[in-house]
DNA sequence: CGATGAGTTCAACGCTAGATGAATTACTTC
DNA sequence: GAAGTAATTCATCTAGCGTTGAACTCATCG
């Protein structure tokens, strides 16, 4: 069926193989997602991939780099009255989890939770990228920012465990502005609320 | 150097086996962990495992069976005034976890992060054996009862990846004590305040 | 038309994994 | 002490992984 040799026609199957490449990572994170997985959801050999991106970690950066910018995002999450940035911080996170974009993120996060060198990676960017930017507006004392927003990350990636990952009901399919009033007051407690 | 054949004494290697398995477990999850580095950790050849156990996941049940019990432990966190229950489920989640009897609960939810099967396993477990229990004496009206639960639920697995899997600071070293009366108020408030 | 180069597949290597069946050694019982 | 059974290892099978180098086919440009 499938001879060897170049296609006819004009495809950008390096594009296509990212898209399949995201959506794996995403659904089975670093691991599990195995580069012949891909390479056939792609319809495309094995080698393919390699030619393209040269090795597998490789791969997952190139698939990591477009979509993640929070530089957008953290000021439109920042912006309004400041005993709301609770709500706004899960309103926000979910908005873009959900979104295709968010498909890299959930990448990240579940490569994360099972490897180590995804776990250094993303540990990197949500203390540089994320928590650095974000945290200076919303903690007052700055000695205390650490702990607060170790606070705070617990609450979120509590919620993308128990939605996206172990897919427990009710909160898998709640709807995402119930989880906003719901949990956003919690955040806010870790931002403002005296440590005891 | 080591013969093959019936080693000379009595020792119990079964039962050596199982602790260097529940150690594997949870330090790695399922997957990551093989039967082949168990083995190795244990002294023992591989199929000796298998002799013993059959398969990985038979291990793994094996490995689960004994420790988990959460039926003295829930109503000792249950048992004390009804406003603090939130900090004494942190509490006593922390005191279980950092114990060496919590190594299994940790082997599980770490294999849960990453293999559809025991994450299955872990949902049962959970809904059936902690949240039933526990939610039915903590929660006033039972409609809203999945939800509350759920909710508690995303706070406390997002405390486990933060302290225990990513290993994030402050948090992975902190004080237990400082933990439970930082968490637990945001506990309580998933169990009492009104669900907007 | 012919050459060059990019796109693509093929076949294979080296590695790790879980699993299995036969062979070897020790303990137990009569 | 011989028979039988339990504990243990050995060698091996099958399957999947990431990776590599060579071979093949098409598009493009002179």
């Amino acid at each position: 069926m499938k001879r060897s040799g170049r296609r006819p026609g004009n495809q950008d199957t390096r594009t296509s193989i990212l898209e399949v490449a995201r959506r794996t990572f995403a659904e089975k994170g670093f691991d599990k997602a195995s580069i012949r997985a891909i390479a056939g959801d792609a319809g495309v050999d094995p080698a393919l991939v390699h030619h393209y991106f040269g090795t597998k970690e490789k791969l997952f950066l190139e698939v990591m780099n477009a979509p993640i910018n929070p530089g957008e995002l953290i000021p439109q999450a920042l912006a309004g009255p400041r005993e709301e940035a609770g709500i706004r911080l899960i309103r926000m996170a979910l908005s873009v989890w959900d979104s295709p974009a968010g498909t890299a993120a959930l990448a990240m996060f579940r490569s994360a939770l099972s490897n180590e060198w995804t776990a250094r990676l993303l540990r990197e960017f949500v203390v540089t990228q994320i928590l650095r930017r974000a945290v200076r507006e919303l903690i007052v004392d700055p000695e205390e920012a650490p702990l607060r927003s170790a606070l705070v990350a617990t609450q979120i990636a509590g919620l993308m465990v128990v939605r996206y990952v172990l897919r427990l009901e009710p909160v898998a399919s709640a709807d995402p502005e119930l989880l906003a009033t719901m949990i956003g007051p919690n955040i806010q407690r870790f931002l403002d609320e005296p440590l005891d």
